[in-house]
DNA sequence: TGACCGACGCAAATCGATTTGCAAGCCGGG
DNA sequence: CCCGGCTTGCAAATCGATTTGCGTCGGTCA
């Protein structure tokens, strides 16, 4: 039951006073050789670990971030998250990770507990909370990023090239003639979709074809979700012959639907989707899908941050733009 | 620039000390209902959120878990970080993850700084450590889980029937007279490969078969590491008829190796996973594999903790053995 | 030699909440 | 009327590190 070593107890055994300890192990102010050696040396014997509580209370600095993300098992994330540690580790700073349905009430929740806890920067792949509840919630003094939303214009943001990437995807369909493309988002006003779908209409628009309401179907952003919906697509009197999907879970659910339908993809159905998640190119037929980079996405919010933490950067919100790009593979 | 709202700055609002305050919000004693309606306008009028870091400070706890993976990009820790989120969310904990590539200076230096941080429990998927390791840097006043691992009677304990998961898979091919059956581990002493392994050895030996050196391969537990060990094998003279694998990952890549090689599955060669990852009823052909419930198992890890956490329980190591089970797609 | 400066050490204040110990006020029972 | 007990409030100690302010000591330069 041995209590945690203090820096009291380093500064007796080494018979010098707490403030030269701190010193000694900090380097902020000088310290005599001698006093260092015997600092780092009872240090050492007594096996002191700083207690971070306790620095934390008095530095204001946790050494941490908030990630907030809607999913953490949908797997972009995890990839988002890895992008984000590799960039802000080696200065030092690790990562708390919240996943949250996408429910408002659980990301406001989570946002105000990481609050609480002082967290020296909070990043933002919300789906439900608007801006009001970000600047309500988060207090100016904590930088805060904010991804793959449109909603904000008041803080750092970094967003993948999301209508350019449903335009060349949607543009690919085009050349080969294929003209009757329907487009599967998410819920709306939630999540990447919207912003997706712009692109998608944009391409449609400029070969002079306006999409109607039954063009664009709504699912939400997971395998089950764009199997119904695609499937209950296919049931119609005229489906499509082409579906460029919000995301690939959907694109991965819209498969299974075709398989379940007995439509050949692609020659009876093309699809399209959107991330290249790891299983994309391990599905059957690989996906062909939009490059979206949550390696990237990651570590550019990670480098945001570390400019207003570490560089000290106080200037205006800046947008970091990831590029996209499709990679063609066997369903379109 | 307004500065966070202090509980001195609620006690001269409500015109009472902060140790009414303190009393009030947290009903630890009990306060005049004047003072209490008064203390809770003013921390409403001020918008008070307790500082945490104070607070932890004081009593020493912080309300969080760490839990330490080889690798969050893996699809199988997302599971088990959900479940474990599920677990312990409702009594109020968050969880720090840890993401070490299997290193042992990484998972070390992880381990640490948690304690540093005074983490109230840890969670150690851990790959490279030794017992020696976990008792050093762990103090004995931090409840800790250890799951997935062959190294501990000392800690807490929740792993999946390895050995009767590969068993099970291994008498699946025997029963259909297969009997070249080769085994693909992942690097010797490092993750669950050995546990599967023995599952293995024992279902051959009790059909009267002896494994030799060659019929045992070690990959790492990636795709890619997968993909090459068993396209290796493949070149092989005499090639397996069948493969049993530490982890789907590894499956999916012998997958893609058989591919590579023009052999078909599971005509030529049947392969059967381990894990049961979203991807491999995903996957052409869908994955046979064994069910190892990430979820579960990371929701027992949690019940273990709060049961020291919460309940006071005190007593010797437990240790939680989650079932698994054989799930025939169409691989093997 | 005296003035000045840098190096170095320590006491004490600080971060913000929780909790202990003491005391005042109030009640009912004997 | 007094005492014990309960409620309620506050001052002060506490958690453990960091940092400010002050003072001492030695050395340098004029």
């Amino acid at each position: 039951m041995s209590k945690p070593v203090t820096i009291s107890d380093v500064a007796a055994r080494a018979g010098v006073s707490p403030t030269t300890v701190s010193h000694a192990l900090s380097g902020r102010r000088s310290v005599s050789p001698s006093a260092l050696a015997r600092v780092k040396q009872a240090a050492d014997d007594l096996g002191y670990r700083p207690n971070q509580v306790a620095s934390s209370l008095r530095t204001q600095r946790t050494h941490t971030v908030a990630l907030i993300v809607p999913d953490i098992a949908n797997p972009y994330y995890p990839a988002v998250a890895r992008g984000l540690h590799d960039a802000i580790a080696a200065d030092g700073y690790y990562t708390t990770i919240g996943s949250t349905d996408g429910e408002r009430e659980t990301e406001l929740g989570f946002l105000d507990e990481m609050v609480r806890r002082s967290v020296d920067g909070i990043i933002v792949f919300a789906f439900a909370m608007g801006e009001e509840d970000l600047t309500r919630v988060v207090p100016a003094r904590i930088p805060l990023v904010v991804a793959t939303h449109n909603l904000t214009n008041a803080h750092d943001q970094v967003n993948s090239d999301d209508p350019a990437g449903t335009e060349t995807a949607t543009r690919h369909l085009l050349a080969q003639g294929i003209t009757e493309i329907a487009f599967v988002s998410g819920p709306k006003g939630r999540g990447p979709g919207d912003r997706r779908l712009t692109g998608y209409t944009q391409a449609m628009h400029s070969a002079g074809i306006v999409p109607t309401a039954s063009d664009i179907i709504r699912s939400d952003y997971t395998v089950a979700g764009g199997r119904q919906a695609v499937g209950e697509l296919l049931s119609r009197p005229r489906p499509p012959r082409a579906l460029v999907c919000a995301n690939d879970l959907i694109a991965i659910g819209a498969l299974e639907a075709a398989r379940d339908a007995g439509v050949a993809v692609p020659a009876d159905l093309a699809v399209i989707g959107f991330d290249d998640v790891d299983a994309a190119s391990l599905v059957a037929p690989p996906l062909t899908t939009v490059v979206n980079p949550a390696y990237e996405m990651g570590r550019q919010c990670g480098r945001l941050l570390l400019d207003r933490l570490i560089e000290g950067y106080d200037g205006p919100p800046r947008s970091v733009v990831v590029p996209t790009h499709l990679i063609i593979r066997a369903t379109a």
